[in-house]
This record gives C-alpha cells, sequence and structure tokens, in this order.
RNA sequence: CGGGGCAUGGCGCAGUCCGGUUAGCGCACCUGCUUUGGGAGCAGGGGGCCCCAGGUUCGAAUCCUGGUGCCCCGACCA
C-alpha cells in the first residue's frame, strides 16, 4: 500500500490530516497557519461556492467587492467589534522595500511608513458600513443585499487544514434594512439558506439555533449558527448569520430618512461560511480508505475504469456510456492512463471519494454488463449496460440520501439528556455529541462548564421547547434545554 | 504565549550519541522486458547548497554558539 492512511480510532486528528493530504485537498504552504488550496480540493469548494451562490441570488442578493484593508481606525468604531478581533489581526504598516545595505536581499524602507496603519480584513463589516453611509440616504435605498466572496485574514494562534487556517476563503453577506422586524426576518432567511445548503448538498445534517451571549460574534446583538456534529462526537459551527441591530449603523453614522421624514439609523445583518465547511465535509462522511463526496458536490461523480487497459472494443462502449451519462446532466471521467493497473486505480478513486466506478472488461462486454462499485458502502455490483445512466442516476441520488441519512443517525445515536454534572461529564468523556441540558442563562456559569468539561453551548435551538428544570452546575431554575458540546 | 518534536533527493525516513573513504533506504521518477479483474515483478538509471550563519578540527550531516522555519499538544479563538 503506497498510501496508508491512519484510521479514525487509532488517531481521529491525524486520520484527518493524512485525508487532507492523500486526498490532495490541500497542503501547509511556506506561510505558517496559511494553507494551499489544490486543484482538486478546490474543485469541490467551486461547487459549494456555485450552489451557494445560486441560493443567495435566488434570495435577492447581489455579489460585490470591497477591499481587503481596513484603516484601522475603522476598526475600532464598534467597541465590542474591535474586542473581538484586535488579538488576531495582520497590520500592513510600510509600503516599500529597498535593497539591504548591509548586504544582499531587501528590507523594509522605513521612510515609506503609512500615515495610518492598514488591517488585513479580518471580515469586512467595518469598511462595509463606511461604505453604506454612501449609499444610503432614504427607506428608498433599502434594503442593501450585498455579498461578497473573498479571503479573510485572522492570525489564530494555532491552525488546522480547512479547521481554522490564518488565511481563508468564505463569503460575507451584507445587507442593510429599514426596520429591525426586517433585519431578522433576513438573518433567519440565511440560516435556512445555509441549513438546508449543508442538508440537501453536503450531506451534513445541521441543528439550527442561535448563540448564548458568550459565544455571540463580536459587535452583533444576536448570532444565529448551524451546528453539525463531526464523527468524533465534536461539534463543528459550519455557518453563522448575525442580526447586528443597529450598532454598525451607530458606529458609522448611517442613517436614513423614513416615510414619515424622520431619521432613523439603518438596521443590519451580516452572515457568512467559509473554506471550513471543506473540514465538515470531510470529517462527517469519510472512512478509512479515504474522502466520501456526496454526489452533488462531486466535481467528478462517476469515474470509468476499462480493465485491465482500454482498447478499442471497450473505449467504444465506454464512449456510448459516457454520452448517456452527460446527457442526464452527471459528470464523468474515463481513465485511460495505460500505465496504472486497476487495482490501483480503484484505491487512487477511494482515496479522491469519487461516488460512483464503473468498470469495464472483457468478462462484462461479453455479458453486457458493467461493474458498478459504490464509495459510501463500497458495495459492488454487475448492471447491465443497456439503461446504465438511468440507473447512475438512480444511485447518485441514492448515494447522496443515504449519506445524509447515515449522518443523521449517528447525530441521533449522539445526542443525549443530562440532569446532573456528573451525568453530563459522563455522556462527554464516553460518548461525545450534543448534550441537551439545563442552564441556568448566565456568562458566568457557561463559563464555569466550560472550564470544568471543555464543553460549551453550541446554540440554543431555534425550536425550543418550554420545560421546567434546574441548571446542572447551579441547580437554579430553567425553563428550556440548551445544546452542549465539544467543539472546534 | 507555554510544553514537546522535527529540519538530510519530489515524499517518508535512517545516519548525529561516539567526527573519517563515493551520505544510505522505502515510495515516487526515467528506460527496457514480463505482467495486468483490488495499490505488479525483475533489471538498469537519474536526481543531495545534509535549514541558515559563524566557530572548533587535518577532516563536520555529525561537535559548539547563535539564528530561522515548520509540525503536534495545550491555552486562545464568529
Amino acid at each position: 500500500m503506497a498510501k496508508e492512511i491512519t484510521s479514525r480510532e487509532e488517531d481521529y486528528s491525524q486520520w484527518y490530516l493524512d485525508i487532507v493530504k492523500k486526498a490532495n485537498l490541500a497542503q501547509n504552504s511556506a506561510v505558517r497557519g496559511c494553507m494551499v488550496i489544490k486543484p482538486y480540493g478546490f474543485s469541490i469548494w467551486e461547487k459549494m461556492q456555485g450552489q451557494l451562490d445560486k441560493m443567495f441570488k435566488e434570495t435577492g442578493h447581489q455579489n460585490a467587492y470591497f477591499p481587503i484593508f481596513i484603516p484601522k481606525s475603522f476598526l475600532s468604531k464598534e467597541a465590542q467589534h474591535v474586542d473581538g478581533f484586535a488579538k488576531e489581526c495582520a497590520v500592513v504598516t510600510h509600503h516599500r522595500l529597498m535593497n539591504d545595505p548591509n548586504g544582499e536581499g531587501v528590507v523594509v524602507d522605513p521612510s515609506a511608513k503609512l500615515e495610518e496603519e492598514l488591517i488585513v480584513r479580518p471580515t469586512s463589516e467595518t469598511i462595509i458600513w463606511n461604505t453604506y453611509r454612501d449609499w444610503i440616504n432614504s427607506y428608498r435605498d433599502l434594503p442593501i443585499l450585498v455579498n461578497q466572496w473573498c479571503n479573510v485574514v485572522r492570525w489564530e494562534m494555532r491552525t488546522r487544514l480547512f479547521l481554522r487556517t490564518a488565511e481563508f476563503l468564505w463569503q460575507e453577506g451584507h445587507t442593510a434594512h429599514s426596520t429591525q422586524e426586517e433585519a431578522i426576518t433576513e438573518t433567519k432567511l440565511m440560516q435556512d439558506v445555509y441549513a438546508r445548503f449543508a442538508e440537501e448538498y453536503m450531506a451534513v445534517p445541521v441543528l439550527r439555533g442561535f448563540k448564548s451571549e458568550n459565544e455571540r460574534f463580536a459587535g452583533a446583538v444576536d448570532t444565529f449558527t448551524i451546528e453539525a456534529l463531526m464523527q468524533d462526537g465534536k461539534a463543528l459551527q459550519a455557518g453563522t448569520s448575525h442580526f447586528l441591530g443597529q450598532n454598525f449603523a451607530k458606529a458609522f453614522d448611517v442613517k436614513f430618512l423614513n416615510e414619515n421624514q424622520k431619521e432613523e439609523y439603518v438596521w443590519a445583518t451580516s452572515w457568512g461560511v467559509s473554506t471550513r465547511l471543506m473540514g465538515a465535509l470531510i470529517m462527517t462522511h469519510s472512512d478509512d480508505e479515504g474522502l466520501v463526496v456526496p454526489p452533488k458536490l462531486a466535481s467528478t461523480q462517476v469515474v470509468i475504469i476499462p480493465i485491465p487497459k482500454p482498447n478499442d472494443e471497450i473505449n467504444a462502449a465506454v464512449e456510448k456510456i459516457m454520452t448517456e451519462l452527460k446527457a442526464k446532466g452527471i459528470t464523468v471521467k474515463y481513465d485511460q492512463d495505460k500505465k496504472k493497473r486497476p487495482g490501483f486505480k480503484f484505491a487512487e478513486y477511494e482515496m479522491h471519494g469519487i461516488p460512483v466506478r464503473l468498470g469495464i472488461g472483457k468478462r462484462d462486454l461479453e455479458k453486457g454488463v458493467v461493474e458498478v462499485a459504490r464509495r459510501d458502502t463500497k458495495e459492488k455490483s454487475s448492471q447491465p449496460i443497456e439503461g446504465i445512466a438511468g440507473y447512475v442516476e438512480q444511485l447518485l441520488e441514492d448515494i447522496q440520501n443515504n449519506l445524509f441519512q447515515r449522518a443523521l443517525d449517528y447525530r441521533t445515536e449522539h445526542s443525549s439528556n443530562a440532569d446532573t454534572m456528573e451525568e453530563f461529564q459522563e455522556i462527554l468523556e464516553n460518548k461525545g455529541g450534543f448534550i441537551y441540558a439545563h442552564w441556568d442563562g448566565t456568562v458566568e456559569t457557561e463559563k464555569k462548564i466550560k472550564e470544568l468539561t471543555k464543553a460549551t453551548i453550541r446554540c440554543i435551538p431555534n425550536d425550543w421547547k418550554e420545560e421546567e428544570g434546574k441548571c446542572i452546575l447551579t441547580g437554579k431554575p430553567s425553563n428550556r434545554r440548551v445544546v452542549f458540546a465539544k467543539a472546534y
């Protein structure tokens, strides 16, 4: 075996890194904490982008682009916002290099110091709201529904490929509204878009909820979230949608004249998902053989392998199959590499998570069949070439559904109630997953629980139910359960 | 920011403690032959500023001093 992957059981963290590297998704770069996304990894991200972008546009949004640099003074205009991000900002201080007078290479030219430092955006609320001031005068200018696809930089102390990198790719939507109600509706709408994307396309079931004060976005009034559960029982925040109230409008003095000729501050939302979704995808579906990609996000859905090698007879049969598959909008690749043997190719495409593999050899052609292998269950069967496109089309749908159902079953098995701290800790240590528990609603209690157990409140479900109970830590009264978990 | 580890061909490593001929192994690569239904075998071949700078020495991948970078664990983190 040329490409061993550490098993999940042995070391989940190493398994994840092995998948990322051996499936050619990404690699570490020469820059600390920054990754190179390789062509295959990027092709999956592009599929995600394409679908999300479509969904944003279907809900009335437009794309725009704002600068990568933010004047330092902007960042500090919203007090909570700067508190949240100040410790992880990359700062541009100079604009020119010069030859090193003492030797080789170049040094920063001290005479080229910027009057005001520029921050490499960790998120764009400030520069965007500074711009919105120019765009908004009247209620007739609202709403503004804008999204941008870009990179951002957060100087994290510790990074992990896709899950937390110093630079990452994402989209950030920034909307402006004339009423609070409309902004809240937008916030929830985008949470719903994210949840639908995660479940229908990524086949990743998510909890829809909102954050406790402690976990809220810096500068937000309310943060809505979708939370996914990974195979090791840890939660991953997969997307967030923030209701920002009038905080940024006030900080950047963005007012509009309403229908009654009264001046008001604008209401805001922002929402984002990032390349972290790649991490969620990997850790939800993949196995010890490699990556597993749901058909709707696979850049290649079907691979055809001639056994043992391409020849005229096989090529003719494959060409016919490919035409039929393409006619149904299925992406297919025919691997005609003569140097590699079938066994090698099987392993390789399993590593890359291609959902369906067709194998065609002499034996098959004599019987008018192909060997069909599905990546999710590793099952193989012989199917007639006649009507194969219809069979594959259905199979891709089955795989998509199966992946979602499998992940949902895992989550159901790993969702528990806990009524005491002992119970809570016991579940956390042995089983992991989402733990529904009563909480007294205070930041102090949440922090204390985190200190004791490393678990945090992932969210309060949107559809929380009234239930009398006692806080697992303090015993104070509580009227609902909230969701705890250890998180990435 | 604390703790640990690593730096030697494209990748993964050995060699370093105890300095000594041409720096070695596996994978990958190139050529040829035989193979080919689950990661082929044999034969031949190419490829190294041994992280950087300085020092010790007849001689440094190896010893000394000072740097740099990366990875992992923890703290931290929408």
